[in-house]
DNA sequence: CTGAAAGCGCTTACAG
DNA sequence: CTGAAAGCGCTTACAG
């Protein structure tokens, strides 16, 4: 079954094919009635115009492209809803490609995206992005760049992130207020923002209430996985640190935690209470359930295609682009687990 | 920074712009070394041909779209994976949509789908579907479709499933061996097939271990949710129903089941086991683990792309399409629920 | 072996 | 207010 094309509806209505194209469009230039006819025929047959012919004239694509580091993963998942929701309010389709927080695979999907024409581009960069050039080619090529949730200070387009230092703050003040001294913190690795403003965030909430900062408390959680949760408790434990409370810089490695707490027979949250970051749904599903800090991804994805829309907007004006670092608000999840 | 055209590239090696094409398509009519000089230049300034001006002639627009139930859901993004790792291979471009289980919605992403001229479709069936015309319709477009997971056995496309009655039934007999006779059965929803199947292997372990099958023992879950899992598990145990075990059509709802046990006091599994189905992450994340049965879902995506490749080529050469039903082994988990 | 020409289905500057 | 014509960047049947 062929698609019908403007040619068979200006048959069909006996004008030209200008006018069906003019009259779809809302042209000023055609008269009500023959807008009214032409409009009426495409609903009936349900025309739309081919959108791979319309691109070649007007260079837009109608189509976006999402870069993130995990496909199956409860925020991201999240930030995609809020992403394509809005996208799809506008008739824009999405693409989605995971970056397996890896460099190299960032650069070719960000490539595929540019080779499929793409009118934008929204990234959450990966932990192993070390060198921003293939980013920054994005808007050298011209086309439309928004960043969420994790960033870099060094690229030039607008984000849409929260504050994790102030996050990460909150998230230990509520340990230290439910009288907790002894805080160890399962950090992420070491070169992306966000893991180092939590990181931050930690040491200063330690220091604005008196507490020592102990790097020996620290440990690294390169993949953030629950396993590396599990077995620095452990390390915790075998070493007998004196820990009264675990702040982890996500929800898995602080549920590796709890489960190593509950094989080890120590109460939560008693003896050590943990608490996690982000909000996942399996931090209510495990028992103890996980206090944690909940980041609205389904507003910032939305928040991000409308700056999207913005930037298109004001290009087809020939305004300067303006960029513009969008704060999300978070908040404080209070469970069992603390 | 305007994209490189043929246009240019012939300009720059003094050729037509006929040669350069055919050249990049490896046409037999183009001698050797003109090939070898038209690729040398193309790889050497990265050109790529603009697959909106191909898609008008060859109409291959190189894309395919998948429609599933759920977005953030552990299973159906491992076949995503294995669909669009499949994809990347062949240079492929995939749109990602999500039906909610809702019937409206899958008629719409399936329309969003063929508005974008996509070569074929990636579809499993929403909970809510209880019409097949708008999936019958993609074929009659001309549009490739192949079923992965939730099917119906009114479609005439090829389908990638497994078989649920004897995973389900290998379930059943696992708890039986492990001594249990008071088995109860969170099932899903009554419409969709694979709930209907793996409820059928239920009551058939049952009868050939000479267990009689009890309709009270069967409770419906038609979300699928942990909280639905949790309400039935609450009700057994205020009922004060016989029970020694109980089979969950997906982890979820096992989990909240889980839940209730412990937060009643109830050894697992002494008193109580629990048995999930489809091996989610979380499922070994929880204590006690759980047992489920695996589904290997990102061997089901690469499968559904390899046949609709095989599709796609067999269409190509005007031979007659030949729809199979290719069925994916499972296995089961065992863990400490059980 | 090479290339001129037509045409895919749109959009839009221009003419009437 | 309407429409003929050019052109977006490709592919391919056809001519030489």
């Amino acid at each position: 079954m062929k698609n019908l094309t403007l040619k068979d509806i200006a048959a069909a209505l006996d004008i030209s094919v200008t006018t069906v194209s003019k009259a779809l469009q809302n042209y000023p230039d055609v008269s009500e009635k023959t807008k009214e006819r032409v409009k009426a025929y495409a609903e009936k047959v349900n025309f739309k115009p081919n959108s791979f012919a319309a691109y070649l004239r007007t260079h837009e694509s109608k189509t976006v492209g999402i870069v993130i580091p995990r496909l199956n993963h409860f925020f991201f998942s999240s930030i995609l809803r809020g992403i394509i929701s809005e996208a799809e309010k506008h008739e824009y389709m999405t693409f989605i490609l995971c970056s397996d927080e890896s460099y190299e695979l960032e650069k070719t999907q960000i490539n595929r995206l540019l080779n499929k024409n793409v009118d934008g581009i929204f990234l959450s960069i990966a932990d192993k992005t070390h060198n921003l050039s293939h980013i920054q080619n994005i808007m050298n090529k011209g086309t439309n760049l928004v960043i969420f949730d994790k960033y870099s200070k060094l690229t030039t387009c607008s984000s849409i992130v929260i504050d994790d230092q102030k996050a990460s703050y909150t998230a230990v003040e509520h340990l230290i207020k439910k009288g907790k001294k002894r805080i160890a913190h399962f950090r992420g690795p070491l070169l992306p923002q966000n893991s180092i403003d939590r990181f931050l965030g930690y040491r200063k909430a330690l220091e604005d209430h008196g507490i020592e900062y102990n790097k020996d408390l620290v440990f690294i959680c390169d993949e953030i996985s629950n396993r590396e949760g599990y077995d620095h408790m452990q390390t915790i434990l075998d070493k007998k640190l004196d820990v009264d409370a675990v702040f982890a810089v996500a929800d898995l490695p602080a549920i590796g935690a709890i489960k190593c707490l509950i094989e080890n027979n120590i109460k939560i949250p008693e003896e050590i209470s943990v608490m996690g970051f982000s909000n996942w749904s399996i931090s209510s599903l495990i028992t103890p359930t996980l206090s944690t800090i909940d980041q609205p991804g389904e507003l910032m994805g939305r928040k991000a295609f409308q700056v999207f829309l913005e930037e298109r907007d004001a290009k087809k004006r020939k305004e300067p682009l303006v960029f513009k670092k969008y704060i999300i608000e978070t908040t404080l999840i209070e469970r069992k687990s603390t």
